[in-house]
DNA sequence: TATTAGCACTTAAAACGAAAGAGTGCTAGG
DNA sequence: CCTAGCACTCTTTCGTTTTAAGTGCTAATA
C-alpha cells in the first residue's frame, strides 16, 4: 500500500510524463510539493523499488513502468468530465440525426484520432451471428452473374462469379431453392445446409448442378471467411507521437495494425473490472509491447461492436476514457 | 546528344546506384570501361554539367539527376524480358483461371510489392461511366431499410437509410417507379433525373414522398461520390527503401498516399508516347518528387482501369517495365 | 524521526579536433 | 585524346573534453 504523498508523487510523475515526454526530476516534482528535491529523490527510490518506476539510466529522472501506469490508471486517475473543446467537438456529430450509426461512429472517432494523435479502431458487428435473409443474383455478361447475399440485420455483401455456358432458368430455380430452403439460417450454417439440405435436391431439378452449386458454396464461404467491418482511422496519427519516430519500428507496428486478424484481438480479449472501459497497457495488449490499448463495447438494438483507442503507454489516459464513456453512451442512445 | 560513350557511362551510373544506393564513383564504373578513372572522371563533369548527374557533395560520387533518370528511360534502358523467377511467380496467378478478373489484378500487384518492395495501386474502372441496372430494398428493422444499387457492369453498392415511420407500401412504390423510368440512365445522371422525372410523380403516388425522396436522393448522390476502387497494394513495402527512413518524410508520403484524390491523379495524368508504360519521375507526377510512378491502363471486355506502382526515383526501371506488360497483357486476355 | 542542504558521482549529449577514407579536379606528359 | 599523379575537399569516424542534468548518500537540522 502506498501512502498518500507517494500516491501523490507517481501521479505527478504519470501526468508530467505524458505531457511532456522525458524523464521527469526531483526538481519538477518537488515545486509542486511542499517538499525539497531530497525527499522527493528517497520517495522516487522507494517507488522504483516497488516497481512502479524505472530509471532510463543511472542518473536520469524517472519514467513510469508498465506496473507504474496500471497503478495509475486503477487507483490515482481521476474520470473528470471531458474538456469542453473534445464535448464540442463530439457534440456536433452526435447531434446530427441524418448520419446512420455506422458513419456516425467513424466519423467521431475520426475526430477523436485527430485531436489526440493517437489511432482508433472499430470493430463493427460481425455478420456471424446474423440471419441469412435474402440473396439476389443480377446477371452481367455472358459469363458473369452478380450474387448478392443480405443478413437480417443489414449486411450486404457481392461477388461476381464466373460461370461458362449460364442457363438462366437454372440459376433462378438454384436461387428460388436457397430462398426457399436457407433463408433464415445463421449464416455460420449456411455451407452445412447448403450442402446437406440444397445439393441434393438442386440435383433433381437443375442441369448445370455441379458447377452452380460450387459456386454458390464458394460465394457462401467467401462471406463468412471476409473479417469485415474491421475499421482502422486515424493510423498515420500515430506517427506524431515520439514512441514511433524510428522506421524500423514503423514497420513493425504498421504490419500489426494492417493485419486484421491481430486487430481482432481486440475485440476478443476481456477483462471485466466492472467498469465500461478496459485498458490495456504494453504486453497486456497483442498489440505491441508499446501501446496501450483502450477499448470499449457498444450495443444497440440491432448492433453491437467494439471501439478503440491505440496509442502509445505514455497515454492520456483521462482524457481517453472520458472521451470513450461518451462515445459509447452517445452510441447507445 | 550525347556520344556513345557518355551514354555507357550514364547508363552505369543509373544501374549501379539503383543496385547500391550510394553515389557512384569513377573507378567503380572504369572497371566496367576500358579506360582509367581520369577519363571516367570527365566524361562525369560532362554529363553533370548538361544535367544528367549530380554530386551530393563537392568530392562526392555522382547520382543521377531527374533528367538523368528521364534520358535513361527514354534512350537507353532496354526492355528485355522478364526474369525466371518474377515470370514463374506471376504465371501461376494467372494460371488460375478460378478467380475473377479484379481478384486477379490484386493478387498479382501484392506478389509485385512483395518482389520489389514497391508500393502498387489499382484503380479499378469507375462506375461513372456504368448504368443503373437495378435497385433493391430489404427492411431491416423498424425504422431502417438498406437499398442496394447495382449496375450493368456489376458494381453493387448499399447503404442503410434511417426513416421514421415507414410505409412499405409507399417505399414499395417509390422502387417501383425507380426502377421504371430510371433504370439504364448512366449513373451520373441518376441523381438529376430523379429531380425532374421521379420526384414531380412521386408526389402523386406516395404519401411521405418529400422523406423518401430526400433518402434516395441521399443513397444515389453517396453512389457517385464514392471514389470506389481505389486500391493500394503493399503500401508497407517502400518503408524498406532507404530514401523512405525518416518519420517526417513517411508521414509525409503515407498522408498522400492515403489520400484517394491523390491517388485518382494516376488515372488521369497522361502521356502519348507511343507506349503501354508511362513513367513520370519526381516532379513530373503528384504524389511526391522523391518517388517515381510507373503506370499503364488495361481494357477488357466490360471493364477497364488502371494499374501503377510507385517507387523511389531510383526505382529498377527495367524489371517494372517488364513486369506492368506482363500483367497488362494477361489482364487483356 | 522526518526533512533538507550539500556535495560527490554518473551519464548523456554536445562540442571539438585529428585522422582516415573516398572521391574529385586539374595539370602535365605520353 | 588519354592517363598518371597529386593537391584538395568533404564526410565519417573516433577519442577527448566539457557541460548540464540528475541522482544517491551523508551529515546536519527542525
Amino acid at each position: 500500500m502506498l501512502t498518500e504523498r507517494e500516491e501523490k508523487i507517481l501521479t505527478l510523475i504519470v501526468e508530467e510524463y505524458i505531457k511532456l515526454t522525458k524523464p521527469v526530476s526531483s526538481n519538477l516534482i518537488c515545486k509542486r510539493l511542499k517538499c525539497s528535491s531530497a525527499t522527493v529523490r528517497s520517495e522516487m527510490k522507494v517507488l522504483e523499488d516497488i516497481g512502479l518506476l524505472e530509471k532510463t539510466h543511472t542518473s536520469s529522472g524517472r519514467v513510469p513502468s508498465e506496473k507504474g501506469y496500471r497503478y495509475y490508471v486503477d487507483n490515482l486517475m481521476e474520470l473528470k468530465k471531458m474538456n469542453a473543446a473534445d464535448m464540442y467537438k463530439l457534440k456536433v456529430i452526435f447531434d446530427n440525426h441524418q448520419l446512420n450509426l455506422s458513419d456516425t461512429i467513424t466519423r467521431s472517432l475520426e475526430v477523436v484520432s485527430d485531436m489526440t494523435n493517437y489511432a482508433t479502431v472499430v470493430l463493427g458487428s460481425t455478420s456471424h451471428d446474423n440471419l441469412l435473409k435474402q440473396i439476389e443474383v443480377v446477371p452481367i455478361s455472358e459469363e458473369q452473374i452478380t450474387v448478392i447475399i443480405i443478413t437480417d440485420k443489414g449486411h450486404v455483401q457481392h461477388k461476381t462469379i464466373i460461370l461458362k455456358d449460364i442457363n438462366h432458368d437454372d440459376i433462378k430455380k438454384t436461387v428460388g431453392l436457397i430462398n426457399n430452403l436457407i433463408v433464415g439460417t445463421p449464416i455460420d450454417e449456411v455451407s452445412q445446409k447448403l450442402e446437406f439440405e440444397v445439393k441434393p435436391i438442386i440435383g433433381q431439378y437443375v442441369e448445370q448442378h455441379e458447377q452452380i452449386y460450387n459456386a454458390f458454396y464458394n460465394v457462401f464461404t467467401d462471406f463468412t471467411n471476409v473479417k469485415e467491418d474491421v475499421n482502422i482511422v486515424g493510423k498515420n496519427k500515430i506517427l506524431d507521437q515520439p514512441e514511433f519516430t524510428n522506421s524500423d519500428k514503423i514497420k513493425q507496428l504498421y504490419s500489426k495494425l494492417d493485419n486484421n486478424d491481430i486487430l481482432e484481438n481486440i475485440r476478443s480479449i476481456h477483462k471485466d473490472n466492472g467498469n465500461n472501459i478496459e485498458i490495456y497497457i504494453g504486453e497486456e495488449n497483442k498489440i505491441d509491447d508499446d501501446v496501450t490499448v483502450i477499448k470499449t463495447t457498444y450495443k444497440t438494438n440491432n448492433d453491437n461492436g467494439t471501439i478503440a483507442i491505440i496509442g502509445p503507454k505514455r497515454m492520456d489516459y483521462e482524457r481517453v476514457v472520458s472521451m470513450l464513456e461518451y462515445i459509447k453512451e452517445n452510441i447507445e442512445r
